[in-house]
DNA sequence: CGGCTTGTTGAACCCACTCAAAGGTTGTGG
DNA sequence: CCACAACCTTTGAGTGGGTTCAACAAGCCG
């Protein structure tokens, strides 16, 4: 069986949701699906024209903005079947650089398609646009939490990977975190040894348990009770 | 003459920028415009539906989020001529409560016509998608900050709304904090008891003068080193 | 004018950072 | 397949920026 969207197993959270089928059927012509970037690779830089919106397949990713020092700050990670690329709407140049975690397979649907096809197919600006209020809504969740303190940051950012791969199909009890310390730390607003000690404390506390990048949930609703208590 | 989008003062950077004089026409028989509220009052609650678009004509307003202990968390502050609603995309329900930090006179771009224009009109549905990307942009800018210390903050608060008036056509180097301490360091992650001593600061070392809410801005560059020193 | 909200200033405290050093993991080349 | 190097993770001890708590001053509105 052809690699098409219509057949794709990330169809429920893809793009398409939401489209026809004959809808559906004329989106899968466009898109160029089936590409793959080792580990490190960037799928685009910060700067670069934009090209369109990604869905990851398989494999992960993190969204970095550079500040005109050139510190890093992880904006993101992208999980499998989770779309990119909305930093480029608005100026037409990708604000953040996004770095495969891991190798990735992803899907591209290009811009001169998409305004095509957002022409021929009004649905499909709506899809965009309701994905592109995620970011919003993603970004006001990000705001509250970094006004929290770093157990509560660190039991949240937990929580919120295990939903997003519980929402996509994946075991959300026991997973790998394929990003490093260093990141997760970057990504929440702490060092990286905030969020190691942390992590042992919850360990400790019976809560989880954690082999370097493996994690397995032991008390989900342990670890909720840190995710905004008084 | 009668207050249309043609003619309305807010045309270059209000909805209609990037369509053609047509489309502008047909966009002003959707709007509803010359709305007004009382300080205090909401333009939309944190749950309800979403209505549509809104363009602030005058005054000002935050939008706040609320978490599940009933914390307000300032997400954003709306300047003249600004637009706000794109918390309400994605779900159909707004994320955040706007609230008019003085009295507000305000334009309001229902749904039910957005669909039909955007059907209609492809820009507008480019246009929106564009402006929904700038709060991208914007919640990244503020990803950044959050990891500064708290006088890069305060410093970067300043020049930022000071260019945002200045985007606009008002004065950029004297206008008036329409939000209270309190409100500024709740949006900063900071406590307002900070944002009051840097103020001072500030004008201690000659850069600002504040008297009550009025600012002046006396040495923008000065102010603007403080902005990402190492 | 009086009461109430908002803003200012001081002093003590605390959470997370910094610095440092030891232990693990991963990947590469011999 | 082992050895080494580079990187990542863990753990400890001391420090500091911003918070907290508290008291007072200044606007603001009836």
């Amino acid at each position: 069986m052809p690699v098409t969207c219509e057949h794709c197993n990330l169809g429920r959270i893809c793009i398409p949701k939401g489209l026809t089928r004959e809808e559906i059927e004329s989106l899968g012509t466009l898109v160029r699906r089936n590409n793959t970037l080792p580990k490190g690779a960037a799928l685009y830089h910060a700067g670069s024209p934009f090209r369109g919106v990604i869905a990851i397949r398989s494999g992960s990713s993190k969204l970095v903005a550079l500040d005109k020092n050139g510190n890093e700050y992880v904006v993101d990670f992208v999980l499998p079947g989770e779309l990119l690329g909305f930093d480029g709407f608005s100026t037409e140049r990708y604000r953040c650089t996004a770095i495969a975690l891991e190798n990735v397979n992803y899907c591209e649907l290009p811009t001169q398609q998409l305004e095509v096809l957002a022409r021929d197919t009004p649905s499909l600006a709506q899809v965009l646009l309701q994905r592109s209020g995620y970011q919003f809504d993603a970004s006001v969740e990000k705001m509250v939490l970094s006004r929290k303190s770093a157990d509560e940051r660190v039991a949240s950012f937990i929580i919120h990977i295990s939903e997003r791969l519980r929402l996509r199909g994946y075991a959300s009890t026991e997973f790998r975190l394929s990003m490093s310390r260093e990141e997760i730390g970057n990504y929440l607003g702490i060092t990286h040894e905030t969020v190691s000690r942390l992590l042992h404390q919850f360990q400790a506390q019976g809560l989880i348990n954690v082999k370097s990048k493996q994690l397995t949930l032991l008390d989900r609703a342990g670890l909720y009770r840190y995710c905004s208590e008084e």
